[in-house]
DNA sequence: TGGCATACTGTTCAAATGAACAGTTATTGA
DNA sequence: TCAATAACTGTTCATTTGAACAGTATGCCA
C-alpha cells in the first residue's frame, strides 16, 4: 500500500497533485478548486474537480465532502498525526524536564514514525558538545532527542551534574548507579550526591558537514 | 522575537490558539470560526471571531480576511517553508536521483533548517546496511539524507556500484575518483567502468535503539 | 468616573466555495 | 465500432464560511 500511488495516475493527474501538494506544504491548507482552475488556466472550474475527484478515487487524495478546502493530500493526511516539534534546547538546560518555563532556542520537526516514537512522545532535544560519546558514534554538533523517563542500565541519558547537564552512558554497578563516557580519555562519574536523569536518549540528528 | 507570543495572551486566547493549532496539526487545515465555536460551545459565532481578530493582532496568527479557513498559526506559517518530507527508497535504489518512477519506501519529515540546507533543497533518504562506514560514525540502521549533485573529494556519497547502492567516502588520487570505506575491514573501490553518484551526504537520523 | 480591553450573545448579509448538470474532443482497449 | 476514460468548456445552484452590526457584562487602569 504505497502512500501515493503516482505510477497510477497520469502525467496531467500528478501535475494537479502536486499542486495540491505544494500549496498545502506552502499555505498551510489545501486550495480550492478554483485556485486549482486558476493556477493551470481552465476555463472551468469543473476541469478541478474533475481531477480531484479522479484523484480522491485512485487514493492520492482524501476529500471532505462540502467543506471548504476539502481536498487534502493523502500523504499529508498520514502525516498529520505523527509530526513532531521537538524544542532545542541550548548548552545550559538547568532543571530542563520538569520545569517546562525554559524557553527553548527553536524548535526541530520530525515525524513520530521516522524517530520510532509514539505521536504523542514528549521529546526534547539537545546539542551535543564536546567528544566524550564518540564512541557511541554521537558526535559534537549532534542533536540528541531525549523522553523524560527512567533509563535502563546501558542507555544513554542527559543528566545533570553541577547544573549543567551531559550526556553520558547510564550504568550500574552493585546497585550504585554511575555514568560513563564513551571515549577512554574520561572518567567515570560517581555521582557525588544525587543524579538527575533528565532524559534518555531515543535518537539523533546530524548536519554532515560539507567535505 | 519569539515565534509564539504566548506571553502577552490572555488565558482564554491561548485555549483558542491551542485549538486552531491542534486543528491544524491534525487536520491539515485550521478551523473556520464556526468550528471554533462549537469546540468552545459558543453561542455566537462572534466570540470565535473576537478571538481570531484578538490573536492575530497579537501575532499569534496570520489572517487572511475573506479566505476559507483563513487564519492560520503563526508556527504553521512560520514552519511552512521549511518542512521537507524526504522520500525514503529502500535497498533497491537502482537509478534512483533521475529517474523518479521509483516508489519511495515512505516519507521522512524533518525542517530545513535542522538539516541546515535550503527549503528548496531536494533530498532523498537511504538506509544505511551493514558496518561500512562505522569510522564515519554512520551505523548500520542509520537513514541518511542526501542530494543530488556533484562530490567534492572527501564527501561522503551514494554511489552504485553493480545495480546496489553503497554509502563511502568520495576520494580523489592521482585525478582518479574512487571510493573508500570508513571501515579498515573492507578495501577501497575503484570504479571498473563508470562511478554513478546518485548523491551527497547532507545528514543523518539515528534511532537509538533501546538499551 | 470614564475609557478601554476582554469575553461574550444574537442576527443578518455577502463572499467564498463545493457540487451538479449538460455538453465536447480525443484516446484507448475489447 | 462501441464503451469507457481522460480532459476539458460553460452554467447554475446550494452550502459553507467570513464578516459586520448592535448589544451585555466584567475587570482594569488612570
Amino acid at each position: 500500500m504505497p502512500p501515493t500511488p503516482s505510477s497510477e495516475l497520469t502525467a496531467r493527474q500528478r501535475e494537479v497533485l502536486g499542486f495540491v501538494r505544494d500549496h498545502q506544504r506552502y499555505h498551510g491548507h489545501p486550495p480550492t478548486t478554483r485556485e486549482i482552475q486558476a493556477h493551470f488556466g481552465f476555463a472551468s472550474q469543473t476541469a478541478a474537480v474533475d481531477h480531484l475527484r479522479a484523484l480522491a478515487r485512485k487514493g492520492a487524495l482524501h476529500h471532505h465532502a462540502g467543506k471548504a478546502r476539502g481536498h487534502l493530500p493523502a500523504l499529508a493526511a498520514a502525516l498529520r498525526t505523527s509530526l513532531l516539534e521537538i524544542p532545542l534546547y541550548g548548552t545550559i538546560p538547568a532543571g530542563l524536564p520538569t520545569a517546562a518555563e525554559q524557553e527553548p532556542d527553536r524548535y526541530v520537526s520530525v515525524d513520530a514514525a521516522s524517530l520510532g516514537v509514539s505521536a504523542r512522545a514528549r521529546l526534547f532535544a539537545l546539542r551535543v558538545r564536546g567528544d566524550s560519546m564518540t564512541g557511541a558514534h554521537i558526535l559534537d554538533g549532534d542533536t540528541v532527542f531525549l523522553t523524560p523517563r527512567d533509563p535502563r542500565p546501558g542507555a544513554i541519558v542527559a543528566a545533570l551534574i553541577d547544573g549543567e547537564s551531559t550526556l553520558k552512558r547510564f550504568l550500574v554497578q552493585r546497585g550504585r548507579p554511575f555514568l560513563r563516557a564513551e571515549n577512554p580519555r574520561y572518567p567515570d562519574l560517581l555521582p557525588a550526591t544525587e543524579l538527575i536523569i533528565q532524559g534518555v536518549m531515543v535518537g539523533l540528528l546530524r548536519q554532515q558537514p560539507a567535505a
